[in-house]
DNA sequence: GCCCAGGTGGGTA
DNA sequence: TACCCACATGGG
């Protein structure tokens, strides 16, 4: 089975059947970091409904977030839900961006292994997060895993070792093409298949892309 | 009312 | 290392 359907074919199957996602949606590489704060486990309406609240209150950028009082970030991000958590770590994000100059062309020759290390040294950001933001904020070829990603493995019988993160991402990254446009479609092509067929709870198997694959169709 | 959502960090054994 | 739990809102 491995040998017939490699990652390419999945990628193949899921591109045709639901079409470019043009990920991340965001005017700007911070909105696109905030967002990936904003949306740990987390219904992205939700996130939305909060980006428009720091949108209003001119917050999308790290200065002005550093600047404002944490309870009112709290009230403004209230609706994307752990919003004393995610205050926090927000500021975490833009203390971070904003030390050592806020010069933010600084980051564009840090290889991609240390940028990773600095962002997990933030508290709030973990491998997703990090990942998330390698990837889409700055363009750098790194596989990012959520739990859609371990789902989708499982149900097709193809969960690496333990299904970690860690043993999850290497089997994406040595098994495709280290390019960024395609970690970025295919990432967001495995999420948007998630959310409409491969759910937690009661899988829609029923005229699903990857039927012929998954031990469950 | 219950389940779930584009996780992470801290605590315990 | 491996679990368990808190963190919180909003839609189906």
């Amino acid at each position: 089975m491995s040998r017939l359907f490699s990652l390419a074919d999945i990628f193949g199957r899921l591109l045709e059947a639901y079409g470019p996602q043009h990920w991340w949606p965001a005017d700007s590489s911070f909105e696109m970091m905030v967002g990936a704060v904003l949306t740990q486990n987390t219904a992205w309406s939700n996130v939305e409904k909060a980006m428009e609240r720091l949108r209003a209150n001119r917050l999308l950028d790290a200065a002005a977030i550093l600047s404002f009082p944490e309870e009112k970030l709290c009230e403004v991000i209230r609706p994307s839900g752990y919003f004393r958590v995610k205050s926090a770590r927000l500021r975490g994000l833009c203390r971070f961006l904003v030390d050592g100059g806020g010069n933010p062309s600084r980051f564009e020759k840090v290889p991609t292994p240390e940028l990773r290390e600095q962002l997990l040294s933030v508290k709030g950001i973990g491998p997703e997060t990090a990942d998330s933001i390698l990837l889409y904020a700055f363009s750098r070829p790194v596989f990012v895993v959520d739990s859609y990603t371990v789902r989708l493995l499982d149900r097709l019988g193809r969960l690496p070792g333990k299904g970690t993160y860690s043993e999850v991402q290497d089997l994406f990254m040595r098994g495709l093409d280290p390019d960024s446009a395609l970690f970025n479609e295919y990432h967001a092509l495995v999420v948007i298949h998630g959310k409409e067929r491969c759910r937690k709870k009661n899988p829609l198997c029923e005229g699903c892309p990857l039927h012929e694959i998954c031990g469950k169709g």
